[in-house]
DNA sequence: CATGAATGAGAATTCATTCAT
DNA sequence: TATGAATGAATTCTCATTCAT
């Protein structure tokens, strides 16, 4: 629907650059170009929008970090082909990466809604399982792995967005090493 | 100041469990035992409590990361150490956790005011950057090689207080070995 | 037609239980299993709605109070009859009462409106004008009359209906007696 | 209080007028000569001002009924004085006798809130149980006495101050010894 | 006849801040 | 220093009504 897009974009970015309580739901409705009633009679309320923005994004990049993984490619190709996809992916959508460090965290997503965002992801996890049973990555729960992985990652991404760091190819190349490092089995 | 800190303790824990402005003044100073008018005599307005509250747990934990770091160990222990302090840190004090992960960050937080924060760590970077010159650490910048660590021990500490992991003894010790290997010279 | 009764029975129902401006049209259109449009088909609006409600219910009770009243019965018993036939119909139609008592009056039912329902229970006043002229009873305003004997049953029905008093049947004879007591004759 | 006092009348002699719901708390503030916010600070919401509206009307015409009653008179004029006093008061008070019958009625006013009203009027009921054992009233609940004569009361009330009836002395005695007649003894 | 998406004015309520005491 | 009553702009959300289909 055209108009629950808008609203839901327009949301998005509205609310990453002022956050959510700062957000006022006439600017949404004035920037996404409908009436105020109207983004009630697609949603119960203000809360509602950003669920749906959270379950959006993660549908997203669990998407996203599985493309142009080649299961001919050894393991380390592979692992480090997810991580770089995601960090192209959080540089490419900046939104995206504000929206779910600072603003689809609780106390606004509950941990009711953030169960709902597992399945997403759930591939990359596996993948992890399949690292430490073939001995590639070292023998540490999946959860943790994928979890200190995402955070090298999106520490980096904070530096770039921040302009704190160049990050340059190079220091890419030296980020998503890092996180093979990190959990590599040896 | 008895006040002054009564205010700034509860507006972080209120601030943290409620979000900046799902918190009313009204709700600060009734929780503080304080009239509303008196949070004005001590801080211009709402925005400066926050202000006074990041660079107080900057400052806190730049100063518990350098304890036991005794300069007899070998870097990596000395190393190890320090992202030991901050996650041990983060676990007693959730509150200052989630209050540099989800509060004191931007809109909020201001460029400006996040620089205020940088001499607080400096020490950190700096015996990063002597790490990379002693061929301890990989030839990576000191300010990535210091977020990439950062990022998994904040990481972990969000699994563990967000009851994901239960984060063993063992499931620490391999954290901690991650930000070595993720870096290590070699 | 089917269609209008339903909107008719459930304005009347929500708007006894939530009154009048707590009673949105979305929710008699949900309810009457109709569309918003096709109440708008039938009423010009929703004022228009409690009007129809208010005659219908007044044609209603105008009918009811006269009902098995035989010419031949003496006076008193056929006035008392009159009275027990009200105090039934709001009994089995509590609906009906409550309406009257709190929706169906100013500034909702203008005099205007309230005009209109006048013809439709002056039979019954006329007949209290007959009971004055053959000295069954006292020589008042038979508008008068008839208006403290609905006060008299409309206490009673309150009461029932907030289940403050059982209103046995004896209680009811006293209160049909009762009516008859303030303004019989002598 | 200065200001609580001019909201509560302000409200009362809107809410009378325009119906709870037609009462926008702007026009409160604006008519009371206060800000919207004030009225939050004394009330917490726009239901508690008719909270206490009703139960000062209460209080009050509890105390009105029971003015002028003399012990040395007999029982009949003190009871119809009472009467009386009550038909005074709500023809001399036209707001209150609206707010009684209109506003402060379900389901605005809650059986709970009813009943924190029902020691005002105690005295009246206790008057009418001594009625009944000293052989003066018929044998009726007191409450369903107190009651009825209430209704004949009201219906009178009601017929002057829509003006379908002048109320003339006469028609005013005729009222009050309807009381006394529907439910004296014998 | 019937629908229901869309509207936007208007409602109740909140809350940062001020200021007289 | 400390108070807290008072403010009123701003917020979220509602709802009667319309109109293109």
């Amino acid at each position: 629907m055209e108009k629950e897009q808008r609203i839901i974009l327009t949301t998005l970015e509205l609310v990453v650059k002022q956050g959510f309580h700062a957000t006022p739901m006439s600017q949404v409705a004035r920037e996404a170009n409908v009436a105020v009633g109207t983004i009630y009679h697609y949603f119960k309320n203000k809360e509602q929008i950003i669920e749906k923005i959270f379950l959006m994004i993660y549908k997203d990049f669990g998407t996203v970090m599985l493309t142009n993984i080649k299961p001919a490619d050894d393991y380390k190709t592979q692992f480090s082909t997810m991580w770089r996809n995601l960090y192209n992916y959080f540089l490419s959508n900046p939104l995206a990466f504000y929206f779910v460090e600072y603003v689809g965290v609780p106390p606004l997503i509950t941990p009711e809604i953030a169960k709902k965002s597992k399945p997403f992801y759930a591939e990359v996890v596996d993948f992890c399982t399949q690292g430490v049973q073939t001995k590639k990555l070292k023998n540490i729960d999946e959860v943790l792995i994928t979890n200190l992985c995402y955070g090298i990652i999106s520490s980096a991404v904070k530096l770039k967005i921040k302009e704190e760091l160049p990050m340059s190819e190079k220091q890419i190349d030296q980020t998503i090493e890092a996180c093979w490092n990190a959990v590599k089995y040896e």
